[in-house]
DNA sequence: GTGGTCTAGACCACC
DNA sequence: GTGGTCTAGACCACC
């Protein structure tokens, strides 16, 4: 995993675990590798990576066994509403920025349609 | 203006600044306030300003003359050539966050038409 | 039983052992199902189960007969006083955390008859 | 500051730091003392300090002025709820215990009252 | 083995 | 000077 030497790091471990979690890659009730696994694997201190799950933790996205390890929540209701903010808040921050600098509906969607069918999004 | 405490304040500069004048609200050759008035008008540190204008120049979207003061770009097609690219970059950002969250094509253009026809951009 | 998962379970059994003693729903002189028993029933660890009893023991709310089983002491004037010690730090817990965030003696009954008829304690 | 070696010190810390606030000692918008001079003042880590506040700063209780400082939330309505919930908490977990113990309205007051006027609260 | 806490200390951006 | 991040590494309880 490659980070942005911009940003802390705990904050991108944050939004690649939510992002798993929301799109469904990790399912309800799935159990995460150890804090100290997650730490080995992408290369940076286990107090990051516990940083990064307690933050998922108080969202309600994780939850942990104590002595057991760390789960995905098991409430498919809590994911589904969590995705929706998160797409809402997307749309509302797009929407917001390309309204500032003087796009109409029309554009906004043309630009859209543009950038999925060039195939930059992977 | 009112300024988030948590982001750099010169930050926040650079994006109004930018913003302003690609959406051409500050248009071609209009002459800026000199940093000190805009420092009062602002209620910020003149070296913030200063920093947030230098920051623009280098994008050539500013130029200073000396002596005189500090003008919005004269070529048009240079601020029209960083609006798409903005533009672009808004798009490419908001398309890969949708598809990560696994929205559709027709999902993303569903909720930007319901996120614009609500009202809620302000 | 639900367990917290957050907390030790063998502390959560020593809660619920002593309630059991000191509500008087098991009387002095009961005789305890076997700690395997008690495993089973509870879904733990039989260790677990053992650690609590002999906390429980050493408080004197519980003794062993060897080869024969373990029960609730039948010193009831130990039950009662030990009953009294809890309900005394019960108080002065909650008087003391009252008093810090500024409730009245008033306030304070007026919260707790509130609290009782509300019907919100199960 | 005497701290319990059983728990962990930076809830401690948040208990403590709370309490001033919604008890009124600590005023709305009253400026705290640097991370650095709570640690020093403390005796305990820098970083110990840091995770308190931040856990009350997502509470609500506690605002950060970057490169400046930290601040009581000016908000006093938001100190208000948080102390009336924080009551209702204590009152109910009290109550809880109380009556599982078996001690009727009665009892609970007449204790709570003793309590009060054997001047152990301090 | 599991998560959780804490320390010492470095380094960073911003102002 | 302010807060924020990160690391290395120790130590703990629980099971």
């Amino acid at each position: 995993m490659k980070f942005d030497t911009a940003r802390p790091i705990y904050l991108q471990l944050v939004e690649y675990f939510r992002n798993q979690i929301l799109s469904g890659v990790w399912q309800e009730g799935k159990r995460l590798p150890s804090v100290r696994d997650f730490a080995l694997q992408l290369q940076v201190n286990p107090n990051t990576v516990q940083k990064a799950l307690s933050q998922l933790e108080t969202e309600g996205l994780i939850m942990t066994k104590r002595n057991v390890g760390k789960f995905v929540t098991m409430q498919a209701s809590r994911i589904d509403v969590r995705k929706a903010d998160q797409a809402k808040q997307l749309c509302l921050g797009f929407v917001k920025e390309m309204t500032q600098l003087g796009y109409t509906e029309e554009e906004m969607i043309h630009l859209i349609k543009e950038t999925l069918h060039d195939g930059n999004t992977h």
